[in-house]
Parts: C-alpha cells; sequence; structure tokens
RNA sequence: UGGGCGGUCGACUAAUGGUAGGUCAAGUGCCUUUGGAGCACUUUGUCUAGGUUCGAAUCCUAGCCGCCCAGCCA
C-alpha cells in the first residue's frame, strides 16, 4: 500500500495500561468513551491530541465514543461552534457513536439536585458571588459556612423551585453542594452546583433560568453515557473527588476519569481566549485562518487529517507538562505529503530565461514523472519553449561560495527539459537582473547528458508563454517567540505577533496542468514545498496556500556564513 | 504557605527491579534529474543526596525544581 495508515495512537501509553487492566480484570467489561467539548470556539490541535486518544482507543479496544457537547453555560455557547466541532471531528477521521448534549440532562440533573437538597447534601445560598468568594478561605486557610448552610429542608426545596420559576435576579441565589468549607481541596468547599442566569440557550431556548455548572453537570453527564474511560486534562484532577462524591450520593454508575497532559506547542498559541481575541481583533482573517492552530485553519493550510494522526501518536500521553516542538508537527505532514503530493513546477518569483540558440516558435512536450516516491502516480507532459520563468533565487550573477544554481558561464540542468549555459544577462536601470540568456544542449533532452556530464544543479521552470499566473501566499510562524506568552510587563501576547507569518506573491507562474486545480488539493511545487488550492480560489484566479517549505539545506548553509 | 500532580538526551516518549531504546531537532557522510526524499553514522539523558538490593530510571527516606487549584468559566 502507497499510504499506509499510521496507528490512531502511540504503540503504548498509560491510558492504555489501565484500561487493559480493567478489562482484564473485570472492572469494566466494555469501553465506553466521549470527548466533551464546549461548544464556544473552535477546535484546536490540542483537541486533536484528545479526539485521537478519546476515540482511538475506544476503537482499539472495541468500545464506543460518543460527542457531548458540554453546554452548560448559555452565555457563551453558539450554534456556529456545534457546527464546526461535528465538522472538525469528522475530518479528523472519526465518527461518534451516541451524539449528545448536556442540555438534554437538564431534567435528570435537576431532580438529582432536588434529590440531594432533600438528603441534606445540598442548599439554596442567598449570598450573591462577591460575598461566597470572600468566605471561601484561601489555600491555608479554611472557609466559613454560609449562613444559609443550615436552612430546613424545605425551605430549600420551595426557594430551589422559585430559582426554576424565575422568581429571581440573575446571581441573587445559587445552590450549593454541602461538603466541607475546611478541605484543603477548594473545589470541595461547597462548590456551586446552580447558578440563575436568564439567557436564551442554544437548545433549550428559555427553558431555564438556572444552569448547572460544568463541575455538577460533568460527572453526571458522563454517568448517564456509562462512560467507563473518562479522559481529560491534568488541570480537572483535583476535581475528581467532588465527582466521586457526587456519584456515592446518588449511587449512580461510576466512570473512571483519567487525567492526561495537555498539548503545547512551541511558536502556537492553544489558549481558546487568546484565539478568540485574535478572531475578535482582526489579527488573522478568522478562524480558519491557515496561520491559526485551529482544525479548520490547518485543514485549509493543507495539513492531511493523517499527519494530525500520525502527529498525536507520536506525542503520546502521559501526565508530565512539556512543550512539544513545532518542528515535529511539521515533520509528520512532510512525511505524509511526501508520499502522497504530486509535483508540479510553478515559479514563485519569476525570472526570465532566453534560450538563444532554441528555434523560436518551438514547443516540446516533456515527461515529467508526478512523484518519484509514487510509481502509480504516472507522469505528465509540460511544455517547453524558447521563453521560460525561473525562480529568481536560481540565479546570481555573483554567485557565493557553495552556490550551485545558475550564475555566468555555468550549466545547470532544467528540470525534465535540457542542460543550459548563462550566456549573458539583461539589467534594468537600477542595475537589477531581469532576464538571463542561456544556450542549451540538444542532446540533453529530458536532463541526460549522453557524454555523461554532470551539473551540479537542477532547477524548475515554466514555458512562459504556455503558464498560468496565480496567486500565493507564503505563511510562516504567526509568533515570534517560542513561547508567545512571554512578554515583558504591561505588554500582551499580540506584542510577539510575526508582522512576516504571510506574504502575499501576485504573478507566480504556473505549469498549466494546474488549470482547473480544485480547492483543498494538495500539490508539492518542486524544489519550495507543499500547497494547497485555497478556498479563494475561482476557475480564472487560483490562489494557493503553502502547507510547509520543503526542508533547505541551502537556506541553512546561507544563513550560517552570515 | 494547604492540597493535588509531575521531573529520563535540546524536544516528545519507551523501558512496569535485569543491556537506558525510538521519534523530532542538530551534525557528518553516501546517494540523487527536487540542495527534496532515502540510506548510514554521530553527539547529548534517568533532578539531588542518602538507603534497600547481587542488581535501581523503577522501591524507600529527605530535599530541590516545575505545573494546577481560592469563577455562580469549562
Amino acid at each position: 500500500m502507497v499510504n499506509p495508515e499510521p496507528a490512531t495512537v502511540s504503540a503504548t501509553n498509560f491510558i492504555r495500561d489501565i484500561i487493559s487492566e480493567d478489562l482484564r480484570n473485570g472492572k469494566y467489561q466494555h469501553v465506553q468513551t466521549r470527548f466533551p467539548p464546549e461548544p464556544n470556539g473552535y477546535l484546536h490541535i490540542g483537541h486533536a491530541k484528545a479526539i485521537c486518544l478519546d476515540f482511538g482507543l475506544a476503537r482499539e479496544f472495541g468500545g464506543r465514543t460518543n460527542l457531548r457537547f458540554d453546554d452548560t453555560n448559555p452565555e457563551k455557547e453558539e450554534t456556529e461552534y456545534v457546527d464546526s466541532i461535528q465538522e472538525d471531528v469528522r475530518w479528523l477521521g472519526f465518527e461518534w457513536d451516541g451524539l449528545y448534549y448536556a442540555s438534554d440532562y437538564f431534567d435528570q440533573l435537576y431532580e438529582w439536585a432536588v434529590q440531594l437538597i432533600r438528603a441534606g447534601k445540598a442548599y439554596v445560598d442567598d449570598l450573591t458571588a462577591d460575598e461566597v468568594r470572600q468566605r471561601r478561605g484561601t489555600l491555608t486557610e479554611p472557609g466559613q459556612e454560609s449562613p444559609y448552610r443550615n436552612r430546613g429542608l424545605e425551605e430549600n426545596v420551595d426557594l430551589f423551585e422559585r430559582m426554576k420559576q424565575g422568581e429571581f435576579p440573575n446571581g441573587a441565589r445559587s445552590l450549593r453542594a454541602k461538603i466541607d468549607m475546611a478541605s484543603p481541596n477548594m473545589n470541595m468547599r461547597d462548590p456551586v452546583m446552580y447558578r440563575i442566569v436568564h439567557a436564551s440557550h442554544h437548545r433549550t431556548g428559555n427553558r431555564w433560568c438556572i444552569y448547572p455548572t460544568y463541575d455538577w453537570a460533568h460527572g453526571q453527564s458522563d454517568s448517564l453515557e456509562r462512560v467507563t474511560h473518562s479522559m481529560c486534562t491534568l488541570e480537572f484532577a483535583d476535581h475528581q473527588p467532588l465527582y466521586k462524591w457526587f456519584i456515592e450520593q446518588l449511587r449512580i454508575f461510576p466512570s473512571q476519569q483519567i487525567e492526561f497532559d495537555r498539548l503545547n506547542l512551541t511558536y502556537t498559541l492553544l489558549s481558546k481566549r487568546k484565539l478568540l481575541q485574535l478572531v475578535r481583533e482582526g489579527h488573522v482573517s478568522g478562524w480558519d485562518d491557515p496561520r491559526m492552530p485551529t482544525i479548520s485553519g490547518i485543514r485549509r493550510r493543507g495539513y492531511p487529517p493523517q499527519a494530525i494522526r500520525a502527529f498525536c501518536a507520536a506525542i503520546g500521553a502521559g501526565r508530565t507538562n512539556g512543550t512539544t516542538d513545532f518542528a515535529m508537527l511539521e515533520h509528520f505532514v512532510r512525511e505524509d505529503l511526501n508520499r502522497r503530493a504530486s509535483r508540479v513546477m510553478a515559479v514563485l518569483r519569476p525570472l526570465k530565461l532566453v534560450i538563444d540558440n532554441y528555434p523560436e516558435g518551438q514547443v516540446e512536450e516533456m515527461d515529467a514523472i508526478n512523484n518519484p516516491e509514487d510509481a502509480a502516480a504516472g507522469s505528465r507532459r509540460v511544455p517547453f519553449s524558447r521563453v521560460l520563468y525561473i525562480e529568481n533565487d536560481d540565479f546570481r550573477e555573483a554567485p557565493p561560495k557553495g552556490y550551485y544554481r545558475l550564475s555566468p558561464g555555468r550549466e545547470v540542468r532544467l528540470r525534465y527539459g535540457y542542460f543550459v549555459t548563462c550566456t549573458s544577462v539583461v539589467k534594468d536601470a537600477s542595475g537589477s537582473v531581469v532576464e538571463v540568456h542561456c544556450t542549451y544542449d540538444p542532446a540533453t533532452r529530458g536532463g541526460n547528458a549522453p557524454d555523461g556530464r554532470k551539473v551540479k544543479a537542477t532547477i524548475h521552470w515554466v514555458s512562459a508563454a504556455h503558464a498560468i499566473a496565480g496567486e500565493v501566499r507564503l505563511y510562516d510562524k504567526l509568533f515570534t517567540k517560542p513561547d508567545p506568552s512571554e512578554v515583558e510587563e504591561g505588554r500582551e501576547f499580540t506584542a510577539n505577533l510575526n508582522p512576516e507569518s504571510l506574504a502575499v506573491l501576485d504573478g507566480c507562474r504556473l505549469e498549466p496542468s494546474l488549470a482547473g486545480a480544485q480547492p483543498g488539493a494538495r500539490y508539492q511545487f518542486e524544489r519550495l514545498g507543499y500547497f494547497c488550492v485555497d478556498l479563494d480560489s475561482t476557475p480564472g484566479a487560483l490562489v494557493f496556500n503553502r502547507t510547509v517549505a520543503l526542508k533547505d539545506t541551502w537556506a541553512k548553509v546561507e544563513k550560517k556564513s552570515h
């Protein structure tokens, strides 16, 4: 097979070990997982790691995975996000077994809350959020109990019912679990279960004006779905005792939570809040700007889902906080595209090349291999003629040491064309080279010299008369610092934005086979990088995004000599 | 400072008391009709100090360092 599907998850990780053991010793008979995003933003590469774990591990053990939207906060959540999340999960290559919303469980949650009240385990508090905060205590000092903590059962039930009926304004009262204000675990200091929010919910409309907090809804939602292994990120480890407390009080199905480390990437921000800020303030064109680490952004950038999965498998999952090199992600993108992308020739910064001894008006169709990594990809024909465009970078009037490409008197190979030798240049008034003249050796057709002589460089080209025009967008890192959140006092992370993260090249020249290329199609522009057709393309005006550049040894050498 | 969770090459990750291995990055060479790809090789690591053991990255003790928690966000 040309493109073997890489493993969805790494050969081993501690979560797999736990699941295997749970199945072996009978703690659970099956595997049920869930991916529980809040629909308040777009999914990003960090979520991809969680998705690969949630869906990948369940798939591996013959289990099931639900997609559940944790929509407990009507003020932040929108249908737009629900739609994008589903699209992104599918694009990554996964399909859910059940599609649920935490809001599906609002009635059950309410009923259970009443049950806890009647059991003396929850109470309505009249304190405001500020007052609750003042009494919470600190990391080292216990909190104080609310004066409303011990009011009567019936009064609690009545008040809670009236909260639901909408008798009180936002924030006037809350329902709190009655646990332990002196607990060293802040989550156990009578956490809020319900707050009053008179806001319309994207699914339940105006039916409710009290909404469960995440802590109250999450564990019970898992339990209702019979989730066996509930994976989440490390910061929720402190909440586990609370979830267990609820489950024990209610005597419901015990889901097991397993925390793993969040993905961090160099030069990348993975905070929904900051990503939203980039969008709102117009630093990027939208959630799907190809520079964004969102799934929709990297999709538009041209990253293949297989590459994302291979990357997630490679980084694994553990419990140590770290930061993965962005280069690791790019490696998997290149590795995937190298095997699958068709090669074409495109000249981004055109320089005219005239072959003086090539017959005027003659056109030859040269055979070009579509993908040297995949014989099945076949070949195509590329028109060759007397006037070509070559890459501006591929000619130097005064070549530095180690530069192999074209320069006066030097012979190079035109890929799939002929050997040409530079004879002269034409300059404009300012002294820059605008045209290069050469002669070609007719015996080298296709790029082979019968006499066996070698050239040190092969450069790409397009025939001036046959090339089609196109726009190419060159993307670079969005931030200049490995840790974009590292800023001087009083500055914002936006100060680290890379002003050169986008360079738009107009007037690029593409080989004619690219005419009609469809949005999303991926190619390798030989010697330059991987590019994909952007959504902004129209039939007559192609736009390409640079997905990732090819590794460039020469650039490295040149940089070192400076 | 109370509680929770962690510390293995520069980065990510294996080794589950028995040879510290893989991937990325970096470097060197080979090869090449992409300065791509591929191939070969190289450099660098168990936080510290004690202890248990024939044997410790792994177990114990004590330190040190890092991350998380004081939203009616998730």
